[in-house]
Formats: structure tokens, C-alpha cells, sequence
DNA sequence: GCCATTCTACTACTGTTGTAGAAGCTGTCA
DNA sequence: TGACAGCTTCTACAACAGTAGTAGAATGGC
């Protein structure tokens, strides 16, 4: 599923918490997107013709929750980046993170922090420092 | 500056190798890229609009080479990604690609020899270009 | 010199995205 | 009971993206 730049704006708003309403939808959109709300509504409902939320009514007003998790737009998301930027191989993406002034030092400890914990898990072999 | 989908192809043919002609770009797009000669050139013309590609002429025919680095094509698109997808942070992208069965255990060494690499240049004086 | 090939420039069509106005329901409060 | 606020559906439309046809200029082989 292929999320364009302002579906990522509305799904990001309704995955923080859902159902939700056209309205609150709105609400949580960054202050510096000022859409009018029928631009919301209009979203939204293209959203549901492509399956990534669903729409049902209480009374007349319409609750929006999502379909698609944002683990599997993110999942795809990256994938179409890998594909198109970085040769189809995470290689590419892994060494770009790395190297190119992309990460902070912070970042860094963070990843490193992460991946130990992951070998940990797998069952813990050389840690790195 | 943004690519599409399309140009990305485009200039992935044209990063491999340049200057190039239209032909040549052609020539190495992959194989389930069916597209005819005048949409390469069409891309070609948009990109040159879009100063993400420089034309020269070697007599009538076009010369073609990228303005747009790569490395910053790339760094753009991981900009947007992680601002769209992941609130803007690349601490969530890297706990995703960390945790998220999306690394094989290969790429996670990888990355942590990238990283050890990183460190021991960034611990020890001034680089020297 | 002429024809087939190959380029180039220009134009066009289609679908998608971003954005929103208009106008019509519905519940509520004075 | 009627005015209003707030919701909904419908419709529109410009910009962009993807894709390519057409026509005319240049080139190369014979």
C-alpha cells in the first residue's frame, strides 16, 4: 500500500489514536498544515476506497480507524526507498546512515545500543562498544 | 529537490555512467522498464527543467549528466521518509530497521563494523581530506 | 543524391494528488 | 419553530506524473 505525502499527514493523525472523528483528525494535524476540513474528508474518504482506514457512523457522523498499521506503511514505505535510492539492498542504506553525516553521535549510541540488545536476544554473542 | 518514481530510474541509469545520450540511458535502464525512446527523453527534458540533469549538445545529439548528485538525492529522500514516516526522527528508523525482521543478522554485522569504523575515525583526530 | 534510421522538439492524453467550495442534513437551543 | 453550528456528500479543478505519438532534422550507407 502506497501512501502519498498527505495520507502520511492524515494517517500519522489517526494512528496517535482512533477512531476519530473527521474533526479530531483535523485537530491533531501539525499546526502548520492548514487544510479546510472538507480537504480532510476528502482524504479520508480515499483513504477508505483504498482499504488503508475503515469508516463507520455513529449516528451521522463518520469514525475513521486505520486498516493499514503504521508498522506495515512504514515497512513498505522504506522498502520503495531501498528500491528506488539505495541499489534494492540495505547495504546501501546502512552505510549512507553511517557515514554521511547523517547520524548524530547520539543516533550512533542509540543504534549501537539497540543492536546489542537485539544480539542479546538472539543469544547474545559479541557485544559491541 | 524531489524525484519521482520515474526519474529515479532515470537517474540511477545515469549516475552508473555519464555523460550519456538518451540511447545509453535507455540501454541500461532494467529490462521490466519497457519504455519507449521519447518517454526517456521526456523524463530527460523534465529533469534538465528541474536542473537535476545538465544537456549539452555533441552536434545534434543531447549529452546528458547529473547535476544532482546522488549522495544528496538520496539524503533528500531519506529526509522525507523519516519525516513522514517516522515523526521526523531517526531514532525510530533505526529502531524499526533494527528490530523489525527487516535486517538479516549479515547486515547487522555489517552495520556494526560500519559503526565501530565510524567511531575509531571520529574518536581520533582531524581527518585529513 | 536518396532512403532508412535515428534523433530531437513539440504536443497530448490519462490518472492521481492536493485542495476546497457549495449545498444539503440534523440536532439543539432560544 | 426557526436560526445556527457543525457535519456530510458532491463536484471541481489545477498541477503533476506517467506515458507516448508525430513530425521534422541530421546522419550514414550505398
Amino acid at each position: 500500500m502506497r501512501l502519498t505525502e498527505a495520507e502520511w499527514q492524515i494517517m500519522n493523525a489517526l494512528w496517535e489514536k482512533w477512531p476519530a472523528t473527521a474533526r479530531q483528525v483535523a485537530d491533531r494535524l501539525p499546526k502548520d498544515v492548514n487544510w479546510a476540513y472538507t480537504t480532510i474528508k476528502t482524504m479520508l474518504t480515499r483513504l477508505s476506497d483504498k482499504k488503508a482506514v475503515q469508516e463507520s457512523k455513529k449516528g451521522h457522523v463518520g469514525l475513521y480507524e486505520p486498516l493499514l498499521s503504521k508498522q506495515t506503511a512504514q515497512r513498505s514505505a522504506l522498502k520503495t526507498l531501498v528500491n528506488q535510492a539505495f541499489d534494492g539492498a540495505f547495504g546501501p542504506l546502512m552505510h549512507f546512515l553511517v557515514e554521511e553525516q547523517t547520524l548524530t553521535d547520539k543516533q550512533k549510541l542509540e543504534l549501537v545500543e539497540a543492536l546489542n540488545k537485539d544480539e542479546q536476544k538472539d543469544g547474545g554473542k559479541e557485544q559491541v562498544q
